[in-house]
RNA sequence: CGGUGAGAGGAGUCUGGUUGCGAUUUAGUAGCUUUGGUUGUGAGAUCGAGGUUGCUAGGUUGAGGAAAGUCCGGGCACCAUAUGGCAGAUUGCUAGUUAACGGCUAGGCGCGUAAGGCGACUGCAAGUGCAACAGAGAGUAGACCGCUAACUCAAAUAGCUUGUCUAUUUGAGUAGUAAGGGUGAAAGGGUGGUGUAAGAGACCACCAGUGGAUGUGGUGACACGUUCAGCUAGGUAAACCACAGUUGGUGCAAGCUUCGAUAGUGAGUUAGGAAUAGCCCGUUCCCGUGAUCUCCAGGAAGAGCGCUCGAGCCAUCUAGCGAUAGAUGGCCUAGAUAGAUGACCAAACACGACAGAACCCGGCUUACAUCCUCUCCCGCAAC
RNA sequence: AGGGCUGUAGCUCAAUUGGCAGAGCGAGUGAUUUUGAUUCACUAGGUUUGGGGUUCAAGUCCCCACAGCCCUU
């Protein structure tokens, strides 16, 4: 796992709730993955693979502490909408510095489509792995591809 | 003018906008908190200053020359004070430079057509060890071929003194020899002469090289001489080793502070403790198998500091061949913590290589598209 | 971030104090067999990860680089 670059976030995620029911939905908050436990949790969750990436989710298991503690752990509590997101790259894709830039263009391509849809209102754990051919790969494909998995795991 | 000649240095896509991220700062605002004043019997109210956590709006700022490899050297921190000695490690011409170095600068010495480049560049004339194969012999040298008017034996021929004779030649052996051949990466100075049976530093002259003494120049390495000695002392120390210099260990995940989840047949104390919407009563539960309370142990997960003002950068001047040092003036230029630079639009050109800070510096090494500057070398032509 | 180990034939591994780079499996050819397997014989296959240095001579000694793996947290 030391290879990997992991990068969190914490999004709210909006829950089965048809979204009709929803009232103003609360924007998500986009959370950082932790810990090698989490992301060992995450080896057993539903993978959803597509060209560039493939993607893992679970809902999240809150924690009796968190970096940023109070507002964290109220936002999971409400239930509303957290992403605990990491995003592992492998020494397999490239150098640091391509590494950086597919794991900065995911990073984006999350934070755009969390604002052009609604999420369920839950806290979840997801993890994107990126394949090597996604350092060839533009931003528009990313986000495509970061889109379609959402869409197979029913996160969307 | 030409050169895919030598070297040194510099630059390392750029510009504008929208949006997003880290840090910082200003203003506003909300929560928490510290503290002071006023007022009030009191609960409190009110005014002010600060800290901190968010939000909103704005400003400033945000990866490299190698950030890389981690090959050296330091700062800094802690530990079992580390002066000295041993072991280990490491370095090895001289002088200088520096916080320090195995770096750098200048010089000396040894090798390339030239610019220039390269060199672990102390000692094998202290001891121990090693050198396959080939070769006679490989380190106390050696005799295979060859050479030899010496010695022994044999044969042949000749002679006359007819002998256990002499001479010559040939062969075998003994002995001598290190000039020549041959082997090897390497065979114990070179050339010429004297000498000798043949030869040989055995002796002599010159040359090369070695050691001692000494003169001149230089801080020194060293250079150029004089003189004496001995005739030669082989290679390998990136073989053990000897000599000389340096060296305590561990590394910011160092370390300092703070907070403190779960687990305790730990110690002390004594008669209560908890719940029941405020108090009393009542009721229920726990408790001398010691509750409650205090202390101790224990350390999950966090927070702050270390953390960026530093052997710093820029300009000018001075000293020095130079590395570098000094003076004056100006500047503040990333500090993240699962880890901040992305996305989109427009414009330009040379159409963009190698590549991402993680405690901080000085070097080394390695990767690199393209462009620029300077010095020198070689060739051709003209003057 | 710090520290350590290993690179030899297609694969798995040897190589003493530096002295002709080897074995097993695999591959190819042939023999044996009616055919195949087994067995036997023979053959090919190497810039010893790359570059430089020391040495008469380097897989071995020294330096630099590259690749792979492991450990601490």
């Amino acid at each position: 796992m030391s290879l990997t670059k992991d990068r969190n976030f914490g999004s709210t995620d909006i829950e089965a709730i048809p979204i009709e029911r929803q009232l103003a939905p609360v924007p998500s908050v986009l959370l950082s993955l932790k810990g090698d436990r989490a992301f060992r949790r995450l080896k057993r969750a539903k993978t959803s693979n597509v060209k560039h990436l493939s993607l893992r989710s679970m809902p999240h298991l809150a924690q009796k502490t968190y970096k940023k503690h109070e507002p964290t752990k109220q936002a999971v509590a409400s239930k509303q909408s957290v992403l605990f997101v990491g995003i592992v790259v492998s020494k397999k894709v490239g150098n640091a510095v391509v590494r950086n830039k597919v794991r900065r263009r995911i990073k984006e391509g999350i934070v755009q489509l969390i604002k052009e849809h609604t999420l369920p209102q839950q806290a979840l754990d997801i993890v994107i792995i990126a394949r090597p051919s996604a350092a060839n790969a533009d931003f528009e494909t990313l986000k495509q591809n970061v889109y379609t998995a959402m869409k197979k795991g029913n996160l969307l």
